[in-house]
DNA sequence: CTGAAAGCGCTAACAT
DNA sequence: ATGTTAGCGCTTTCAG
């Protein structure tokens, strides 16, 4: 490896002045920076981050720790972080936590020993907890909330995401709209889980708890939710079904496939994050859509205008869009709706 | 930061004693090992991995530099490169190069500040060179092979995989089979080109080289491609199409709907890779699937054990499968075979 | 504006 | 088995 003395060498000045001239070229007389620019260049020297990073205590390095690299949404987080990350010199630590507590713990810890600059992270359900493992850390939260005290967070507005979804089904006449939920220790399914819940209460429609199904976020749970909902009586089946993720939603798509129901034929469906897949699924899904790589990319930009001493908003929430598609109808006309009545 | 210092001096033994006991535990007595863990357990301590790999000379780090991490082959791998690398307690620095060759260069150029131990790459048709970057750094090529002399690599047998597809369609009485073929500057493209030629000619079927169209590797080039093919006059139009990779699969059913062609009806379809898109469209693609978090993991196992100085071959190459779904049928009965059989 | 010298936190000789 | 010492490559006081 060539390192700084051989530049200094060649340029016939001390190891200092040719570092100064390589990090900070203000400090230094114009024709010696310009002699060492090109000793450097000559002999192809690439500063040894690790030495630099221990001298400044703190390395040109984020962390970025996600749930699901293989979540296309979680994935087109990480590159929009990557690339914002990129274009400002930053190397991204990756790791993936798969929701599990452990796991993110672990992150953590190897994360601290890299010395990063700040933390971008998902949360799972004990971030909370684990970021005591970073004290001083700047941290900023993406697509969810830990509930930590002054945590800095970039998210979607989940809640009117979601009303805008069971509204839609709402006016189009549906009675029964169930819902799946995802997990209530995460916050978007919180939130989204408070948006059905409104927007059933403003379109004089009951909650149904027996309609409202948690999930674990993922395809196969999905299926057995909607599988669980669409096999109810006829007359307490959900007519519209609104699913809380996205691959939740394909889970949910299978399960009407199990059952020979036809969308939106026998039963309407809105789901929660848009992808290739329900664009191009027949029929094509309507879906609340998230602006994912831009909320990847402000998570970043976030981060690093706090390093630079900016100052942030502490909370950002971008918004959503519902984008009607085929997966929704008016509910089916033989239907009976007077036992749905009920309570209304 | 607690450092290792404030671990020895709570242990009442020197620094090196307790970096020993750490690190090296079989050099110390038991009962000071314990003490020092001890130590180091009730301060929370965290080795700076800047510090020691500064002095190691080499972190325990390895990079991995992919193409496109929005495409879920290519998530998988990482993936899969990401689970061996942590179980075996190495950090992943991670860089995606968007096929750009310059992004690439960038990317070996940061990983070199870092001192990893070794690099698992999807080559870029610039790998070749840009590798002079990080002279003596035990690589592992995935998924691709660069060209380079002497590299290790682990890929998936592609000529095989292509052949048997095409195969597949020729024996089902198709004559005309079109290709949608890659980038020729990429190996993968190129082994599937030449299994594809293989097929056609153990058939005793012509090559037509207007039937072979190159891609992008994305959906959007498929698409484009699909339909320059499927728009040729009648008696020239394929009746079977083998498709090189899953972007540009999805590119080609679409091409398919923009012009109203039922699958299997109108056409036969295979693609490359396979996925959850392919197994829940309608109809279901049948598709060469290739095993891909297999194939990361032995990428990265196989790094490790060249860096443990286990000997590992040179190359390896997994087998592909052909999962018959239903996008492949004989072909139409009223179309002419006449003209097709010319030159065969 | 530039050089000399110290030190980031750790580990590897070298001693004992 | 443990302590002492030196130094990884860089940046940063502190002098000049």
């Amino acid at each position: 490896m060539t390192g700084l003395e051989d530049v200094a060498k060649l340029a016939g000045v001390s190891p200092a002045t040719a570092s100064r001239a390589l990090s900070r070229p203000e400090l230094v007389a114009e024709a010696t920076r310009e002699r060492v620019r090109e000793a450097a260049r000559t002999l192809g020297y690439q500063p040894n981050v690790l030495a630099r990073s221990l001298r400044q205590r703190g390395s040109r390095a984020l962390g970025l720790v996600i749930t699901d690299i293989l979540n296309a949404f979680h994935a087109t987080l990480a590159k929009a972080v990557q690339d914002v990350a990129d274009a400002q010199g930053y190397t991204l630590l990756m790791f993936n936590t798969d929701e599990e507590p452990a796991k993110e713990r672990r992150a953590f810890e190897t994360l601290r020993g890299h010395l990063p600059q700040g933390l971008i992270v998902v949360p799972t359900p004990a971030t909370h907890r684990n970021l005591d493992l970073l004290p001083g850390l700047p941290v900023v939260e993406l697509d969810r909330a830990s509930g930590r005290a002054g945590a800095y967070t970039v998210m979607v507005d989940n809640e009117v995401g979601a009303y805008r979804a069971v509204t839609h089904l709402a006016a189009l006449g549906h009675r029964r709209i169930g819902m799946i939920v995802g997990r209530l220790d995460i916050s978007t399914a919180v939130e989204r889980h408070e948006g059905y819940r409104r927007a059933l209460l403003e379109a004089g429609l009951p909650y149904r708890p027996e309609l409202v199904l948690p999930g674990d976020h993922r395809e196969a749970g999905g299926r057995a939710a909607a599988h669980t909902l669409l096999t109810l009586p006829p007359a307490e089946r959900p007519t519209a079904l609104f699913v809380g993720n996205n691959e939740m939603t394909v889970g949910a798509v299978l399960a009407t496939r199990d059952l020979g129901l036809r969308l939106p034929g026998d039963l309407s469906l809105v789901g929660f994050d848009d992808s290739r897949w329900a664009q191009t699924i027949l029929p094509a899904l309507t879906v609340v859509a998230q602006p994912a790589y831009e909320l990847g990319a402000l998570a970043c930009q976030t981060l690093l205008a706090r390093l630079a001493g900016e100052p942030v908003p502490t909370s950002v929430r971008l918004q959503t869009t519902l984008i009607e598609r085929d997966s929704v109808a008016p509910p089916p006309a033989g239907r009976p709706l007077s036992q749905t009545a009920g309570s209304a």
